[in-house]
RNA sequence: GCGCGAUUAGCUCAGUGGUAGAGCGCUUGCUUCACACGCAAGAAGUCGCAGGUUCGAACCCUGCAUCGCGCACCA
């Protein structure tokens, strides 16, 4: 057996063990094993990403899930991906085609273009699959997927044709989400609002009936004045009602416009009078078809604006014409007033600038199954952990609008439709079209349309795309779905949809068509000060670096231990020292066991010849297994972590071996093996259960005690070990006993050096043989037993079950001692006066479960009786 | 405006009706023959506020406050 260095290496061990297991195969999902199936599909990271601690606690979950379900004896399937990520991709391409060659996506092409978008993919893909094999995630990297493998695009282009004609997929002008930066449309989910600090303008829009007489108009945009073809008021409003029907001139590019009644305006926002401005507003759009009014759109899609009849403003940016549009309101004496105002603005999620409300042709997916993606989830047949999010779930379900999936973006799935050229000027939208994986055989006649689709449209098939048919048969639906609920709308709630639409399992009921039985929404990591982790903020430490500091067992368990379900983290890296402190512990109290005699590979226990200390442990590491079967249930890791890390540290390091050093440096050969074989019973359960955590150093530790087959991996769970529950009781009683002592030494300020002797004057009679035990846990020289010892006054004691315990050191200092029995009187007298107010509160004795009433009455003896014991050492003294 | 979550020790958080807990930090004492990434002891909390239910509330109910998130509105 090798002997275990002095200190645990986790960079030396962790790769070591990972590269054997992929090696040996471990991670492989056999789809003809007659095992039960667990299958996991990993939410796919960008393929030009890098691992963040998002991704850490995400993939740490799911390895958790993955190698528990191993070691229970299921065929595990966790699959592995990436994600082209459309938007994200192509904007890193493009800045760093700007910055290096002073270029744009145009100046090269689109063919070209999307061969430095290839270039660029190969050359930082695959950093972010190192980094989970890094990190210990088992996935099985033989089925690794990708949104752009060819039978992928070809799934995600026959789902749109298959939409298509189901008439569920269409094209039409409507109002969409404009990103001026990306210059692409967006969907709703892409838009965050934001509260922004603006300006309203009160322009003065003259009537024309009445010259001199003005309509006030209250605006936060007046750069789109000139796309404005009317102006609306409620018409119950007194203050306007007459005008309706009348025209304003239009104070910039300047018409004359009507002005409407429309039960949309709300009287007391502003003046009671919006000005409609169909081009760039959603509502002014859906006012204006009501009084069909004409559209002007005075904005580029890079966001300047598009107004050759007010050269001032042409070709300024947005911003920068808001501005110069009040000055020239104000110039021409049409600008009432301006007032600070504060509104939410829609930003691009992505490229962070203000998106533009525009009316613009694209493809529009109209959800499919979302009565019944509604019942799956009520219904439990799909359970959300925190359950909470199911509320969040339905709300959306229930407002759901069209998916705007097009993108003008060249890096994503190219859209499978054609429009047949224009031959003649007749050109608009009435152009034919064809829909179809393979180009219309006329093919010269035809031109594709040169938008992409929106990557959610390519990821809302993943959960089964990524399995053929056979692995589909055993592995579909998925087990778990681990992910962050800033993606429930985006991929959850569609993967959803996409099961139940086109289902891919085995038969055609709901159970086995959709994508997965469980989600657990993971936390938010933020930093200590609760701010999201951004790279901009610099808050965001690299995994890696945290990797080599503390270990990925280290860092995976740290972060476990702290990540309480569904709510938001905050990170500190004080707790992932604590992890690898943790490793450190387990590596120590190993190396331990092993300097006392190799261990059985099968340990055996005789439960006739077991310790009372051995019993106590044992009774501990069952209710231990219990507890975390328990956690894993609902999916409290961080319990499971807490658990494992206070049973190994407290129960079994600092007491149970502690109190087993007795046995094992004695000269009883028989006590020594016992005791010895507890421990490899303790140790290998332990290992097992922390194995889901911390892979790679109770895999190394595995081998190294030789516990059973050559790989953890798969070896089935502890299980609890029957013993005789009496012991545990007579141990606690001990345990007691020491910690009394130890804080009479402390009270008494004995330092911890210096050995000294205790006196036990006992209640009853005790068993000898627990003396040296007590003893050595007290630190002391020597423990006597003896039930006729006289104390001086003075000589420090405290009260234990066992009896009263005399702390001698040569000078005791009576004051202090006289002060503390005071302190442990009063305390005392306090608790009593406590359960006697219970006690004599007869509602109290009548109604409260009879075990807590007996449990008060317990209370009440033993405080009783260790009171008056403390009064006579006190009364000794006077 | 609607909904969701949070509020417990200096910090980060456990704790679903019966004696307020852990880790870190802090104080004190220790290089005691696995571990100083350690051992032992200790101080520290009106459980956000106000009502209610109950023999009994950190926990259940109602309201309020503060912080965060989502949705809607946003001229």
């Amino acid at each position: 057996m090798p002997e275990l260095s002095k200190t645990y290496d986790p960079n030396a061990v962790e790769p070591k063990w990972y590269a054997h297991w992929e090696q040996a195969g471990y991670f492989r999902a056999d789809a003809h094993s007659p095992k039960p199936p667990f299958s996991i599909v990993i939410p796919p990271p960008n393929v030009t990403g890098i691992l963040t601690l998002g991704h850490v606690l995400n993939n740490t979950i799911q390895d958790i899930l993955a190698r528990r379900a191993r070691m229970q004896g299921f065929e595990v399937l966790w699959l592995p991906g990436t994600d082209h990520a459309g938007v994200g991709t192509q904007t890193a391409v493009e800045k760093n085609l700007r910055q290096t060659e002073n270029k744009t996506r145009h100046d090269l092409g689109r063919e070209e273009f999307l061969r430095r978008v290839v270039d660029w993919t190969q050359k930082h893909g695959g950093i972010i699959i190192r980094q989970l094999k890094r990190l210990g995630a088992s996935c099985d990297w033989s089925r690794q997927r990708y949104t752009f493998d060819d039978d992928y695009v070809r799934a995600v282009e026959n789902v749109f044709v298959d939409l298509y004609r189901k008439g569920l997929v269409y094209r039409g002008r409507r109002m969409i989400n404009w990103d001026p930066a990306a210059q692409t449309a967006l969907s709703d989910e892409e838009v965050i609002a934001r509260p922004q600090k603006g300006k309203l303008y009160y322009v003065r829009y003259e009537i024309v009936d009445e010259p001199g007489r003005f309509l006030e108009v209250a605006t936060t945009r007046p750069e789109t004045i000139m796309a404005d073809t009317g102006v609306a008021v409620h018409p119950d409003d007194p203050r306007y009602r007459d005008l309706i029907g009348k025209e304003v001139v239009r104070p910039l590019a300047r018409e004359k416009i009507p002005i409407v009644g429309d039960a949309a305006i709300d009287p007391k926002f502003g003046t009671g009078v919006l000005k409609v401005t169909p081009a760039h507003d959603t509502l002014d759009f859906e006012i204006g078809v009501r009084h069909s009014l004409p559209v002007i759109d005075v904005l580029h899609p890079d966001g300047r604006i598009n107004c050759p009849a007010v050269p001032e403003l042409d070709g300024l940016d947005r911003f920068a014409a808001r501005e110069k549009s009040a000055e020239l309101l104000a110039r021409a004496n049409l600008l009432a007033k301006e007032e600070p105002h504060e509104n939410n603005v829609g930003f691009s999620q992505r490229s962070e600038v203000p998106i533009e409300p525009r009316l613009s042709e694209q493809w529009f997916l109209r959800y499919p199954k979302t009565q019944e993606a509604l019942d799956v989830v009520r219904d439990h047949l799909i359970r959300f952990f925190p359950r909470h999010w199911e509320k969040v779930y339905g709300q959306w379900l229930e407002n759901i609008q069209d998916w705007c999936i097009s993108r003008q973006i060249w890096w994503g799935h190219r859209i499978p439709a054609w429009y047949r050229k224009q031959r003649s000027e007749d050109g608009g939208q009435k152009s034919e079209i064809y829909v179809g994986i393979e180009p219309p055989a006329d093919a010269e006649n035809w031109e594709q349309d040169p938008d992409t689709l929106d990557t959610w449209f390519s990821s809302w098939l993943w959960a089964y795309e990524t399995m053929d048919e056979e692995t589909r048969r055993k592995f579909y639906p998925t087990s778990v779905l681990v992910t962050g609920p800033d993606i429930i709308f985006f991929w959850v709630a569609r993967m959803i949809f996409a099961g139940l639409e086109f289902k891919p399992g085995k038969s055609g009921r709901i159970e086995d068509n959709i994508p997965f039985r469980d989600v657990f929404f993971t936390g938010l990591i933020r930093d200590k000060q609760g701010r999201k982790m951004s790279k901009s903020l610099g808050n965001s430490p690299d995994p890696l670096d945290l990797i080599a500091k503390y270990g990925a067992d280290g860092l995976r368990f740290g972060l476990m231990r702290i990540a309480p379900i569904g709510q938001d983290i905050a990170f500190d890296e004080k707790q992932i020292e604590e992890g690898r402190n943790f490793a450190t512990k387990l590596w120590n109290a190993a190396r331990f066991r092993q300097m006392h005699g190799p261990s059985e590979a099968q340990p055996q226990l005789d439960s006739n010849s077991l310790s009372i200390y051995s019993i106590e442990v044992l009774a501990r590491f069952n209710e231990l297994l219990v507890a975390v079967e328990d956690a894993y249930r609902e999916y409290k890791f961080n319990e499971v972590a807490q658990r494992l890390y206070d049973f190994f540290w407290g129960d079994y390091c600092d007491w149970f071996v502690e109190a087993a050093k007795t046995d094992i440096f004695s000269e009883d050969a028989a006590r020594k093996k016992s005791v010895l074989g507890v421990m490899d019973v303790v140790l290998s359960g332990v290992l097992r259960l922390l194995h889901p955590f911390m892979p790679h150093i109770t895999e190394e530790l595995w081998a190294v005690f030789g516990f059973g087959a050559e790989t953890i991996q798969f070896q089935p769970l502890p299980k609890s070990i029957e013993v005789d529950p009496s012991g545990v009781q007579k141990v606690r009683e001990v345990y007691d006993v020491v910690r009394a002592g130890r804080n009479l030494r402390a009270e008494s300020r004995v330092p911890s050096n210096k050995k000294v002797s205790f006196v036990l004057r006992p209640s009853w009679p005790i068993n000898e043989r627990e003396v040296p035990t007590m003893s050595r846990l007290l630190n002391a020289e020597e423990l006597k037993v003896d039930s006729k010892f006289q104390a001086e006054a003075g000589v420090p004691v405290a009260v234990t079950p066992l009896g009263e315990l005399f702390l001698i050191i040569a000078t005791a200092d009576k004051a202090a001692e006289r002060d503390r029995l005071d302190k442990e009187i009063a305390r005392l007298e306090g608790e009593l006066r406590t359960v006697d107010a219970k006690l004599s509160n007869s509602s109290f004795v009548e109604r409260a479960p009879a075990a807590v009433v007996d449990e008060h009455r317990k209370r009440k003896t033993d405080f009783s009786e260790q009171l008056s014991q403390l009064r006579q050492a006190r009364a000794a003294m006077d």
